[in-house]
DNA sequence: GAATCAAAAATTATCGATAATATTGAAAGG
DNA sequence: CCTTTCAATATTATCGATAATTTTTGATTC
């Protein structure tokens, strides 16, 4: 799905373990022993070492020195710190993106929103809902920016899986059209705005109950 | 001056590499050999590739796979991507931490300024323009954005060397006083709005002459 | 003289083993 | 019965060596 096999094998490991965070498979808290998952994969220390430091940089792990790592939790207060940076760099994206952005590129967005509204569970809708993003934000052509928010939205994933695992319909994405329709427009401040507001939505259950996103600067 | 020699020696390694990529003695595009900085640290290959791994994730390096690492470079498009993204951030931190701002903390960051204007080489400037950031920004409280705004800092920092080792003269520094001031007077979105510029002023030169930031959207 | 190919040298990626440190559980003491 | 101490065990951090690639070098040909 992702790349070919002949990269580094502490990326592919990586890979596998992040899929495996964000998917909760691996419980927050968890804590990963080097040793099992070398065996797992048929490899030494190394590499697995290697992939825990990469996972520690997406935030997908905490490292405590000689104490191994174990995967990060997320409290509220972090989901909410989490889309609050998107919320401001994937702005920041958009904005820059907005005077690349073709005909096409907004069909491909749109037909990505269509596959969300069709998905069955949440893994497609979260694909879909990602690819969006993606298509919309790649133009900006700023490369560590998109790492970053790409960083962001596998955390993002990771809530909305704990949340919702079980019961899934899948919404029809209005803030998605919303902000097509104002790029069509050329309304690039419109796109931008809503965009900020529906990073920051948290969903309808939080942790606790309380779900309204803090960030909401502006009405609705 | 960091801290204590008891972490990781991967951590050790990646920081005297970081020093030594943002102060400009490894210039962009170098090699990074695993070979002689294992032998430099009197260590093994295993610490050092880790160290890489950090390196890359705080963006100082590239790594291809299978053709080592070498020092990243920064065009000007990348140093007004940092610059534009540590804005963004910079000023969410700054949201967040107004609340918990005590006039103790006002006074540190006054202080820091102050160090900054009698800095007699831009390494002093440099780690007092830090520390103002930092004592003013940690109180948000929300490690994830702290540590994103940290790796940002170190990449401008990395390109107000290359541009002034020689000639320097420490200016004084009107933006800290504008922001503190319009914090005391408990005007946030000011204290923002001067942030949100101040971070990406690039300086009198950048690669080529155009200094003009480019995300400058408010007046002056 | 420039381009090409092949062996040689260098370098990265990985492994298996060792040393150092943390965790655990049981025994002793209060 | 609970707490503390100490050894047995498990795990991390690191090393030295090996396998797999890439880069160089040097002749060789057009």
């Amino acid at each position: 799905m992702t790349q070919a096999k002949d990269d580094p094998l502490a990326m592919r490991i990586s890979r596998v373990l992040a899929e495996r965070i964000i998917a909760g498979a691996l419980a927050p808290g968890a804590r990963l022993r080097q040793g099992p998952i070398a065996e797992e994969f048929g490899a030494s220390h190394m590499p697995v070492r290697e992939a825990f430091r990469r996972l520690e940089s997406q935030g997908l792990v905490v490292s405590e020195p000689r104490r191994g790592v174990r995967v990060a939790g997320f409290s509220q207060a972090e989901v909410k710190e989490v889309a609050e940076m998107r919320a401001a760099l994937e702005v920041l994206a958009l904005r820059h993106a907005a005077p690349h952005l073709t005909r096409a590129i907004l069909d491909a967005a749109e037909e990505a929103t269509r596959a969300g509204d069709h998905a069955g569970d949440v893994e497609a809708w979260e694909e879909a809902n990602r690819l969006f993003h993606r298509t919309l934000l790649a133009p900006c052509a700023m490369p560590r920016l998109l790492r970053t928010i790409d960083d962001l939205q596998a955390a993002s994933a990771r809530f909305l899986f704990s949340g919702w695992r079980a019961e899934w319909e899948a919404p029809t994405d209005r803030d998605h059209r919303a902000i097509l329709a104002a790029l069509r427009a050329g309304n690039v401040d419109l796109a931008a705005l809503v965009l900020g507001r529906h990073v920051q939505w948290i969903g309808p259950r939080g942790q606790d109950q309380a779900g309204r996103p803090a960030g909401r600067r502006a009405g609705p």
